[in-house]
RNA sequence: CGGGGUGUAGCGCAGCCUGGUAGCGCAUCUGCUUUGGGAGCAGAGGGUCGUAGGUUCAAAUCCUAUCACCCCGACCA
C-alpha cells in the first residue's frame, strides 16, 4: 500500500477527550474516529490490525473444531422475552421498534438466539458436540463508554456457545479445548497474557478463567505465583497467608473501653494507640433473603465479597444499611463486635492471628479490648473472606509467591452446565430417548478490546510498537527524499519486491520532508523500517531497524529482501507458542 | 442515574467576567525556496460560536431550557 493513497489521518496534538494510550494513539495514527459515546469508525489501518485477530481467532477455533456462523445483530424481543431477560437485563440493551410496532433489540450477545437455533435445530445427542462462533458487533448500551475501544458500546466480539451430552465431555473436549485455543490465540497475537481463575457467580467450581492481557493501565487486578501455573483476579484469588501467623488466644481480661465516636479502624487505632493488626473488625451483611450475618476479620484485612457470597451459597450478599446496623447489632456503625453478637458471626482466618484484641462493644461510643477467640466468642464457621495480597503465598504449590498484576480482560471462559439448557429448553434426546438438557458452555473474545490492548501494552511515547503478528503491516518502506530520483527508485524496486513475495508493505511514497515521515512511522508503529537515504544508497545500502529497538543496520541492497523474510519469520516464531 | 467539567474552523485553544467588525497556532489549498527527526516566505479558503427560546438598538458574550461530549462511581469482551 502506497501511504499518499491511504486513509491514516494522523493528528501531531492529543485530542483533548482521550485518556488512556490506546485511545490517544489509536486517534492519533489516524486508526479510529468517534461517531458517538462509544461508537467508533475504523479507519483502514485498524480494520487491518482488526483483521489480522480475526484471522487468528478463526484459524485456531476452526483447529479446535468449532464452526463459525454468523447471527442477526437485530433480535425480536420474543426470544428474549423467553429467556426471561427481556425485562431483567435492564438499560443495557438497546431497544427499538420497527415500523409495525414490534419490538427488537440490538444483540448484547447471542445466547438467545444460539438457543433457539439450537432447539430447532439439534434434536438427538448423535449431533453432539458441537461448538459454534461468530465474530460480529455486538452493541452493549454501557452506562458509560469510554477509553476509545476499551470499552464501547458498539464493539466487535468473538463469541462461542458449546453443547455437549455430559458433564465429562463438556469438560474436556468442551471447556479444556477452548482455554487451550484461547491460550493459542493470545500467544499468536503477540500479547504477554495470564489466564486467571475467575469468578464462576453461582455455579461454582474452578470453570471460568478470564485471559487477561498485561499492562500497567489494565482496569483488573490479578494476582500471579512466581513458580506454578496458579493466578486469579484478585476478586477471587486465595493465598497460604491464612496458615501463618496464627496465635494462641491471650489471657487478657476484657475491658469496656469509653471511645467515644471512634468508629474507622483508622480511627481506633490512633485512639487506643495499638495497631491495626490487634483490632478485629466487624461488618454486617445479609443476602438477597435478608439474613444477617456479622463478618470478622482483622482490623487491617479486606473482605473480599465473592468470597463471601461462595461461602455463604448464596446468589448476592450486600452490606448493611446504617438503620439495620442499628437494628441488628443494637449499636450504630463502627461498633459492632463479636461478643456478644446476636447475629450468626463468620470468621476470617486471619482473626486467628489476633491475641487480646480490640473489637467493637455493640453499644455506642464503647469497644472491648483483651477480646480472645474461643473464650469471648466463638463463630458458626471459618473460612478465607479477605482479599488476598502481593506478597503471599501460593495456594496451590509450595514455596510460590503470588504477585500482583495490572490486566485488561480480553476473554473470558465459561462452563455453564445446565444453568441455561434447562430453562431455554436446549435438550436432547438421549440414547434411551430421553429428553436431557445439555451440557453449555459459551467463550468469548473482545476483538477491537484485544487491539487496543495490544497498543496498551506495547507503545512508547513516540507511539505504537505493533507485535508482528497484529501488525497493519509488517514492513514500512520510508525513502527520505522522493524528489532523489535514485532514492525514489529504490523504494519503488523494493516496494515491488515485497509485494510479490507476499509481505505487507507500507511505501511512505509522500513528498513530505524527512522529520514528518520519521515522526509518522514511529507513530503508526509498523515493525519493520527500511530506510532510504541518499548518503547510504550511494555505497548501496539501506538502512533497517525494528521499530522495538535503536538499533540501525545498514544493509546492502542486495541482501535486504533476504533480511525482511529472516526477521519476519523470526519474529513469528517469537509468538508461535511452540 | 448521581457528582464534577467542556461545547467557538479538521485538531488544540483564546475571546465571555465588563454585550458593539469572530481571532491565534497547527492542518488544508496556490506559488517559490527548502529536504536525515514535525521547514521558510508570500497569498488563499474554511466557523448558523452545540441547539432552541428570551433580554437588548445590538448576544459567542447576559438569562432560561435543552442536547452532546469528557472525568469520578455501579457494569462488562
Amino acid at each position: 500500500m502506497r501511504y499518499s493513497r491511504m486513509l491514516i489521518p494522523t493528528l501531531k496534538e492529543v485530542p483533548a477527550d482521550a485518556q488512556v494510550q490506546s485511545h490517544i494513539l489509536m486517534l492519533r495514527a489516524g486508526m479510529i474516529r468517534k461517531l458517538a459515546a462509544g461508537i467508533y469508525t475504523y479507519l483502514p489501518l485498524a480494520l487491518r490490525s482488526i483483521r489480522k485477530v480475526e484471522t487468528i481467532v478463526r484459524e485456531e477455533l476452526n483447529r479446535s473444531g468449532a464452526q463459525e456462523l454468523l447471527m442477526p445483530m437485530v433480535q425480536p424481543s420474543e426470544i428474549w422475552e423467553s429467556s426471561g431477560r427481556w425485562n431483567q437485563y435492564g438499560p443495557e440493551l438497546l431497544r427499538i421498534k420497527d415500523r409495525k410496532g414490534g419490538e427488537f433489540c440490538l444483540g448484547p450477545t447471542h445466547e438467545e438466539v444460539i438457543t433457539h437455533l439450537f432447539s430447532n435445530e439439534i434434536k438427538s445427542y448423535r449431533q453432539l458436540p458441537i461448538n459454534l462462533y461468530q465474530i460480529m458487533d455486538k452493541f452493549r448500551d454501557e452506562i458509560r463508554p469510554r477509553f476509545g475501544l476499551m470499552r464501547g458500546r458498539e464493539f466487535i466480539m468473538k463469541d462461542a456457545y458449546s453443547f455437549h451430552i455430559n458433564k465429562e465431555d463438556a469438560l474436556e473436549s468442551g471447556y479444556k479445548v477452548m482455554y487451550d485455543a484461547y491460550t493459542r490465540i493470545f500467544t499468536r497475537c503477540g500479547l504477554k497474557f495470564r489466564a486467571v481463575e475467575a469468578d464462576t457467580g453461582a455455579i461454582g467450581g474452578n470453570y471460568s478463567h478470564e485471559f487477561q492481557v498485561l499492562a500497567s493501565s489494565g482496569e483488573d487486578t490479578i494476582l500471579a505465583c512466581d513458580a506454578c501455573e496458579y493466578s486469579a483476579n484478585v476478586e477471587k484469588a486465595e493465598s497460604k497467608y491464612e496458615m501463618t501467623g496464627e496465635v494462641e488466644p491471650g489471657s487478657a481480661e476484657v475491658v469496656e473501653v469509653h471511645t467515644p465516636n471512634q468508629r474507622t479502624i483508622d480511627e481506633i487505632s490512633a485512639f487506643l494507640k495499638v495497631g491495626p493488626e490487634k483490632l478485629i473488625k466487624t461488618l454486617i451483611y445479609h443476602d438477597d433473603d435478608g439474613k444477617f450475618y456479622a463478618i470478622c476479620l482483622r482490623g487491617d484485612e479486606e473482605l473480599n465479597e465473592l468470597k463471601l457470597k461462595n461461602h455463604l451459597g448464596v446468589n448476592a450478599v450486600y452490606a448493611a444499611e446504617e438503620a439495620d446496623i442499628l437494628k441488628q447489632t443494637g449499636a450504630p456503625v463502627g461498633f459492632a463486635g463479636p461478643v456478644g453478637m446476636k447475629l450468626p458471626v463468620i470468621c476470617d482466618f486471619s482473626v486467628k492471628t489476633v491475641a487480646d484484641g480490640v473489637t467493637g462493644a455493640n453499644k455506642k461510643d464503647y469497644h472491648f479490648t483483651g477480646v480472645n477467640r474461643g473464650r469471648d466468642f466463638e463463630p458458626i464457621a471459618w473460612a478465607d473472606l479477605r482479599c488476598a495480597k502481593d506478597g503471599e503465598g501460593c495456594p496451590r504449590c509450595d514455596g510460590g509467591i503470588l504477585h500482583e498484576y495490572k490486566g485488561i480482560e480480553v476473554g473470558q471462559t465459561f462452563y455453564l452446565g445446565k444453568k441455561y439448557s434447562s430453562k431455554m429448553k436446549a435438550v436432547v434426546q438421549d440414547e434411551n430417548g430421553k429428553d436431557v438438557a445439555v451440557e453449555m458452555g459459551c467463550y468469548g473474545i473482545g476483538v477491537s478490546r484485544t487491539v487496543a490492548s495490544a497498543i496498551e501494552q506495547n507503545h512508547d511515547d513516540k507511539g505504537i510498537i505493533w507485535p508482528l503478528p497484529i501488525a497493519p503491516f509488517a514492513v514500512e518502506i520510508l525513502p527520505v527524499m522522493m524528489k532523489d530520483d535514485a532514492v525514489r527508485e529504490a523504494g519503488e524496486k523494493l516496494y515491488g519486491e515485497l509485494l510479490e513475495l507476499g509481505i505487507e508493505v507500507l511505501l511512505d511514497d509522500r513528498t513530505e520532508r524527512p522529520g514528518i515521515k520519521f515522526n509518522d512511522a514511529d507513530l503508526l508503529g509498523i515493525p519493520i523500517r527500511i530506510t532510504i537515504g541518499k548518503k547510504s544508497l550511494k555505497d548501496g545500502n539501506v538502512e533497517f531497524k525494528l521499530r522495538r529497538s535503536q538499533d540501525v543496520e545498514l544493509i546492502p541492497l542486495t541482501d535486504i529482501v533476504t533480511k525482511v523474510q529472516d526477521t519476519i519469520a523470526a519474529l513469528m516464531a517469537e509468538c508461535s507458542g511452540e
